[in-house]
This record gives structure tokens, C-alpha cells and sequence, in this order.
DNA sequence: AATAAATTGTGATATATATCACATATTGTC
DNA sequence: GACAATATGTGATATATATCACAATTTATT
């Protein structure tokens, strides 16, 4: 069996854990297939914390020491491609593991992630997460199948960014939280105008100018955060046609 | 042990294959810890292909009934935003799986594949492929550890590119060629003006005023598709500004 | 509640690149 | 080798969006 270089100490103090992952109601399917033994070894390998929003979970460049497990909330993958600009790369959902391919890459965090609310998470030590993988081919199994998930998911994200002009990038910057994110036509946007624009591409004034367009042709209803989705299919449409 | 859905014939004769899988020097990484059993298995589920320049390899839509292993040659992973538009999303290299994410992710292929030049390829039944990640833990890892490099570096190509101009992305996709495919500062472009265009997301006529605009300043040679760098680092400073 | 800081929305202007048209060069076919 | 088809390079023009400046609004802090 092999074993791996010793995990860092996290920086921060851990809360006590409430629930052991045996009995967590907050499995990925990944880990709802591994044993009792399997889970109470990660259990006993790994912590709980709560981040507050706003707070970095995860540095770009930092070295990866355990895998970081998002049991609720939102969070936001993102980079700095220079020191004052920052590029969102998705919105990542409860139930979902952070930096997965920067693990099984080259084991640096190629990505930052910070609360977009209150989240908690797990710190999962990667010697034993590793290790099940190479033990158990189902659970790997399960693993790649995240892993090809999100990048393909990611992938089409992206390729539909770059070929779309502003029009189409804001309707699907709409259509991605309200069908991806909170499967509803109303919802409140868990970030600033910035960030929006940071998500789809563009500058802030130019994201700001066609949501108010959205706004003033009735195709959404704007309260502060809060949008509603009034037109889907002209939405749509104007997805489609980029 | 779980078994899956027989797989479908593909629609052209193969060649008969001329070395075994256990013989074979053009074996993958993950490949190469496979024991002679589990080689055999794949020989005998498996077969070898040449495909011309210009055939497509893998069609986006398709349903995935084999992996293709990409034994020699380049191949070009595209996708179709429109009918009349290709958008080039990378450059496949000989020793690389083509469509891993998609077989994991849904089992429908998310891009197409074709031929920069006569390529060899050998088909994998996929029922093997699976049940060998299932039972092989240290196999899927290193499946998993492509998987994740594959979306590592094609998502740094399109963060890149998604907040660099024109200047940077001409000197991004040639830089490309020279240190990630040819690894040569001489090479030859194995694709049109056009596809060239494709692959960095601008227009021909755009890709075109760059390149001479580069070949003008003596940053770089142009003989037909023979491209000589002259000064590397000006040209990755051009890259790094974008 | 007052105040400071940050965010948002708007108008004006600059600029980067796409698009269009077309002549020339290169490649493929017979 | 001749010819057709495709690719390339160039000039002119259109257009989309970024940038800048700043007033108004909202949020955070005390």
C-alpha cells in the first residue's frame, strides 16, 4: 500500500464536528457508495468548519493538503489573472468536492474558492482520500465521473463565452443561476454587478447597461438582488443567438 | 462485478493490427502499470486504425462504444457552435485518450475529433475499458490523474484567452505549437489560416494582420505553414500582456 | 441615526476587432 | 500542365464593447 507526504496543519481552528460522516445527510454519491469502515477512516481523517461569506476557502497557488469538501452553500471558483482583475469560473453548489483536478493534476490549487454565503465545509486529509481511490475502483469510478462532469459542464460554459457576444452572455449569465444554480425563475443573486460581469466576461458598465435593457424590455424584473425571469423563452432565444 | 451494455460496431473495417497491447511501445502511463493479464484483456477488445488527414475520428453526438487511443499523429478536438463555424478547443497529441471526460461524464461524445494528419488510433471496447478502472484502483488513478490534467490545461488556454486581445492570443497560440506540441522553436503550422484562427478565437483576416504584423517586426518567420520564432521572449512578453 | 465606503447606473468617447469585398497565391483534381 | 477550388493577404468600413468620469444609491460601520 502506498502512503503520501504528511498533510499540513490548517491555518484555522476547526469547530467540533456535529455529525460523523457515517451519518452525514450530506454525502456525495461518491462517498455513499464506500462501507462503514471506509467512511468512519475518513471520518476519523477529517474536520468540519464554517466559512462566513466573503472568506477565501481555498488559495490559487497554494498547495494542496486535504480535499475540501462543500457540505452547504455557495461558493465561487475563481482567478486573478492579474492582481486587480478577477475571472469567476463557476458557481460551486453544495455536495461538491473543491479542486478535485488540481489534487489528481499536479496537487497545487490552480483555483481560488471563497463563500458567496455561509458555508460549511469538510477538510478531507488527502492521504486517505487518495487511497480509497487506489483501493477501490468503484469509488474511483465515481470520482471520474465528477471530475469529467464538472469539466464538461465547465467546458461548455466556456466555449458558449467565447463565441457569444454581450447580449447572449448575460442571458446566460441569468439562465445559469436560475436553471443551474437555484432551478427557479426568481432568485437573489449571490454576488455583486461586478462579479456578475466577472462571471461572464465582460465590464461591469456593460453588464449593468444590458440588464437594465432586460429590465426596461420586461424580460426580467430587477429588485436590488433580487431577479425574476419574466420572459424564458425570449431569454432563450437570446442564449441561443449569442 | 458489474458489466455494461454491449457495444456498438463501428461503421468502418480495420486494419489488422500489427503489434499486441502487451508489446505495444506506444502505451499510455496509465496503461503501463496494467499487469500482462489485464493487457491481454484490452488486446483482445481492441483494434488498431489509420486515419487520413482531414476524416473525422469522433463525431460530437455520437454515443461512446469505444475509447480511442491516439497511438501516433495529431488530431484536433473541435466543436460546431454553428454549422457554419468550428470553434478548435485543442491539439491532441500522440499517447492521449480522446473523449475520456465524455465517456465518464454521460457517455455521449461532447466534441468532435479529427485527423491534422494521418494518425494511427486503436478502439477499446469500453465495457472492458470500465471494468478495468472498476477493478484496477492504481489503473484509475491514473486515469484520473489525465482526466484532471487534460481540464487543467485546456481551462488555463481559455482563461487566457478569454481576458487577452488579439496581440496576446496570436503570440499565445503560436507559443502553443512551439512548447506544448512541437516543443521546437521551428515548426510547421499542421493546420489552415483559418483553423489557426479557430483555435485562438478571432477571425482569419484578424490571425492573418498579426502573424505578418509579427513576421514584419522580425518576432518571427513565415514560409507557408513553416513558422520560425526569432525572439522568444518578446513574443511571451506579447503572451503575458495580452 | 449618521457617516463613510462601496456599488450602481448613466453618458460620452475611444478603440479593438469583425465584416465585407476582392485581388493574388497556393493547392488539389483531372 | 491546365484549370478549378480553396486559401491568403489587404484595404476600407461598421460595430460592439471597453474605458473614463461622475452623480446617485446602497451597504457597512460606528
Amino acid at each position: 500500500m502506498i502512503t503520501f507526504a504528511t498533510t499540513k496543519t490548517p491555518m484555522f481552528e476547526f469547530e467540533n464536528k456535529k455529525t460523523t460522516c457515517p451519518d452525514c445527510k450530506d454525502k456525495s454519491c461518491a462517498a455513499a457508495i464506500l462501507s462503514r469502515e471506509e467512511l468512519e477512516m475518513i471520518n476519523f481523517n477529517s474536520h468540519e468548519s464554517v466559512v462566513k461569506k466573503g472568506e477565501i476557502i481555498l488559495h490559487e497557488g497554494s498547495l494542496t493538503s486535504h480535499i475540501i469538501y462543500l457540505k452547504s452553500g455557495l461558493a465561487k471558483e475563481f482567478v486573478k489573472p492579474t492582481p486587480e482583475s478577477e475571472q469567476i469560473l463557476s458557481i460551486v453548489k453544495e455536495h461538491t468536492y473543491l479542486g478535485l483536478s488540481s489534487l489528481f493534476g499536479d496537487r497545487i490549487n490552480h483555483y481560488s474558492y471563497s463563500a458567496l454565503e455561509d458555508v460549511k465545509v469538510c477538510y478531507i486529509d488527502i492521504a486517505v482520500f487518495i487511497n480509497l481511490v487506489r483501493k477501490n475502483g468503484n469509488f474511483a469510478y465515481e470520482i471520474l465521473v465528477s471530475v469529467s462532469r464538472d469539466s464538461l459542464n465547465n467546458f461548455h460554459r466556456f466555449i458558449n463565452q467565447l463565441h457569444k457576444k454581450i447580449y447572449g452572455r448575460v442571458a446566460d449569465g441569468i439562465l445559469y443561476f436560475s436553471r443551474i444554480i437555484y432551478e427557479n425563475t426568481t432568485f437573489s443573486l449571490p454576488m455583486s454587478r461586478q462579479e456578475f460581469a466577472d462571471l461572464i466576461g465582460v465590464s461591469r458598465e456593460s453588464a449593468t447597461r444590458v440588464l437594465i435593457k432586460f429590465k426596461d424590455e420586461g424580460i426580467i424584473n430587477i429588485k436590488g438582488h433580487l431577479i425574476e425571469i419574466n420572459k424564458v423563452e425570449l431569454l432563450e432565444q437570446i442564449s441561443r443567438k449569442g
